[in-house]
RNA sequence: GCACUCGUAGUUCAAUUGGAUAGAAUACCAGAUUUCGGCUCUGGGGGUUGAGGGUUCGAGUCCUUCCGAGUGCACCA
């Protein structure tokens, strides 16, 4: 049994004997107690006065005294108002050390890790355009998405990956039609490019004669408007789009040449940022789908026609509004699309819950896709959800997709791991690494200290990113607590050197005191699994990386005040050891959690 | 215009979902150690939580009105 529950099971029984009360199932909850006070849990009496019939300070009184003739996890506790600070007698934390420990030499799952709950979800996140690379938007959905993977895994869920490319449509038509009017033949290896930055470039060539057309035509005296849908290229795009949809041969192959020269860029880009899918969806197999649904939703009476023979749905008794589902001349738009899509998936690969990693801007849109699915009887409706993340700034100004101002991923990412070469090639412990290995390492600092930064906050907030800051080793970043993990892992070296089993946890069973900074250090090691599980529930991989780094910062505490090898008692010395040994375990699983790696040496 | 999201130390972010005196990191100042690893640790100043009103034992959190920022409101995807 844990901590938690035998404390909750000591105040059920409390109350029990002094007010004849029985609590339900889950009722009696406590809370982490304030650094100020004394004590690891609190227990909050105000709820509970109409109960006892006395004063918060007073019940908490009772219960505090019951507590500690009756059981022997407390050994001492405080009242403030109406708040019981629980102080917990050192043998429960060198116990629950013991368990954290032996959970780690058991191996089956680490510590903190579900066994498999028969549950399957699916996941989609990158999603990117063919037109152009990867910015740093796409890394925060990139990294979200593929530690929300590592983390309902770690859940037990079943998890399956997949990334929709948008692969078709106006955009790449505008690249293929800049390409053909000044290409001359380029190809990725003739211009020494990836293949998705000589996309990328064509596109941004299309886009500035475009607007110098409109700004043209505007002096004409168009209105801007109309100058955008009457520009000689944009025509031409369009003309080629419908090309591409009749199936024109010349047109289609030069899709597939540019698009080609795309896949090969991004997976450079996915390998290198160690991202990976189980399944990839196209969008020019599926942009047709959902016809059907029309048809089912217009037969269920969810769906209705207007004279024009446009379908649409009304859910203005949602607080939505109506919304098209099927334009006059048949076609269908991006939300029949994705009801199709979520259709073709739940066939693919029946699922209980369907996570969707996508920027906010399209709240409204999931929100929609969602209720009409509900509306439809969908099964497996309940079961999704819309991962929601904001933009990210850079400290040198705002970065939209649309513009031209956008930071390139792969760009950022030969930054930061060129950062962190030059500091550890000044400074790191790397003399006896081949240079193979040291790159290796290179880019285990760098990418973990980009992926660090961008998962630390809360993924529905607007956030700033700050490419140099995320490399320092002081601070709230990923170097920090790689480093303190190597210093770790040097210690045990030293440890496994001078012939000390850290996983040995009848070594230390009869320790009888501990320090309060190792007393702070464990009770961390016990919230793990439930910030793996809070995580999980909450879709937030921020809390495990703000969890590590309390870790890490709490053991360094405890690495300065405490000795570990000059200490005598042997029992305290065994334990120092096995602390360290579970801290360095949580740290590199927590890290795994969020797709960083955590090096031995650095 | 309508809808949604957000507003917290100089800056970047937290706040256990309604709990205690709103916490970290960074920067700045002052110390300790100079030993297991460049480090690390301790202390200090810094806040009317955008503003007002309400709900209750208790509000950064819920309701409301303003102010400010962002996003979405295409027979585009």
């Amino acid at each position: 049994m844990d901590i938690e529950n035998q404390i909750t099971e000591g105040i059920k029984a409390a109350f029990q004997y002094h007010y004849q009360h029985t609590f339900a199932e889950g009722e009696v909850s406590l809370q982490p107690t304030r650094k100020d006070f004394a004590g690891s849990h609190t227990f909050v009496t105000f709820p509970y006065a109409r109960i006892s019939s006395q004063i918060p300070p007073q019940t908490a009184e009772t219960i505090g005294n019951y507590l500690k003739e009756h059981t022997d996890i407390i050994k001492n506790f405080n009242v403030v108002k109406g708040f019981l600070n629980l102080e917990l007698a050192d043998s429960v934390w060198v116990k629950a050390l013991g368990e954290v420990v032996r959970e780690y030499q058991s191996g089956e799952l680490p510590y903190g890790f579900q066994r498999k709950n028969g549950q399957k979800v699916m996941i989609e996140f990158s999603s990117p355009n063919t037109n152009k690379p990867l910015h740093l938007g796409h890394l925060r959905n990139n990294f979200l998405g593929y530690a929300m993977v590592q983390i309902l895994e770690a859940n037990g869920y079943a998890v399956h990956k997949v990334n929709i490319i948008n692969d078709r449509g106006i955009h790449i038509c505008k690249s293929m039609l800049a390409y053909q009017k000044l290409g001359s033949g380029e190809t990725p290896e003739s211009a020494g490019m990836k293949g998705d930055h000589l996309v990328g470039k064509y596109y941004v060539e299309f886009d500035k004669h475009y607007k110098a057309q409109i700004q043209e035509l505007v002096a004409q005296g168009y209105e801007e408007e109309q100058a955008k849908k009457e520009a000689p290229l944009i025509k031409e795009a369009q003309g080629l789009l419908q090309q591409w949809e009749r199936s024109d041969a010349e047109t289609v192959a030069l899709w597939k040449k540019m698009n080609g020269w795309v896949y090969a860029g991004f997976d450079a880009t996915y390998q290198k940022i160690g991202v990976s899918f189980d399944q990839i969806y196209y969008e020019s197999d599926t942009y047709l789908l959902g016809k059907d649904i029309v048809d089912e939703g217009l037969a269920k009476g969810v769906f209705y026609r207007k004279d024009d023979g446009s379908v649409w749905i009304d859910l203005t008794d949602e607080k939505l509004d109506e919304k098209l589902v099927l334009r006059t001349d048949g076609t269908s738009v991006y939300m029949t699309q994705d009801l199709g899509t979520a259709e073709l998936r739940y066939r693919d690969w029946p699922f209980d819950k369907m996570v969707y990693v996508v920027g906010n801007e399209q709240n409204y849109h999931f929100k929609v896709l969602f209720t009409i699915l509900k509306k439809l009887g969908r099964s497996y409706a309940d079961g999704l959800y819309h991962l929601s993340y904001g933009m990210v700034d850079l400290p040198s100004g705002k970065m939209k997709s649309r513009e031209g101002t956008v930071v390139d991923a792969d760009d950022l990412i030969d930054e930061v791991v060129n950062q962190a070469r030059k500091k550890t090639e000044e400074l790191g412990k790397i003399d006896e690494l081949s240079s193979e290995q040291a790159n290796e390492l290179f880019q285990m600092l760098g990418l973990g200290a980009i992926k660090y930064f961008l998962l630390k906050v809360d993924p529905k907030k607007r956030m700033l990113f700050n490419p140099e800051e995320s490399v320092q080793l002081q601070g709230d970043t990923a170097p920090f607590i790689q480093y303190s993990h190597a210093r770790i892992a040097a210690i045990l070296q030293k440890a496994a050197q001078e012939g000390i089993d850290a996983f040995d946890s009848d070594a230390f069973s009869k320790l009888e005191s501990i320090h309060p900074i190792e007393q702070e250090v464990v009770e961390l090691l016990t919230l793990f699994p439930q910030k793996v599980q809070l995580a999980g529930a909450e879709y937030t991989p921020s809390v495990i990386a703000q969890y590590i780094f309390e870790l890490a910062k709490a053991y360094n505490r405890f690495y300065t005040e405490v000795p570990i090898f000059a200490e005598q008692d042997s029992s305290a010395l065994r334990f120092r050891v096995s602390l360290s040994l579970a801290v360095a375990k949580t740290i590199r699983n927590g890290l795994g959690l969020l797709g960083i790696q955590a090096p031995e040496q650095m």
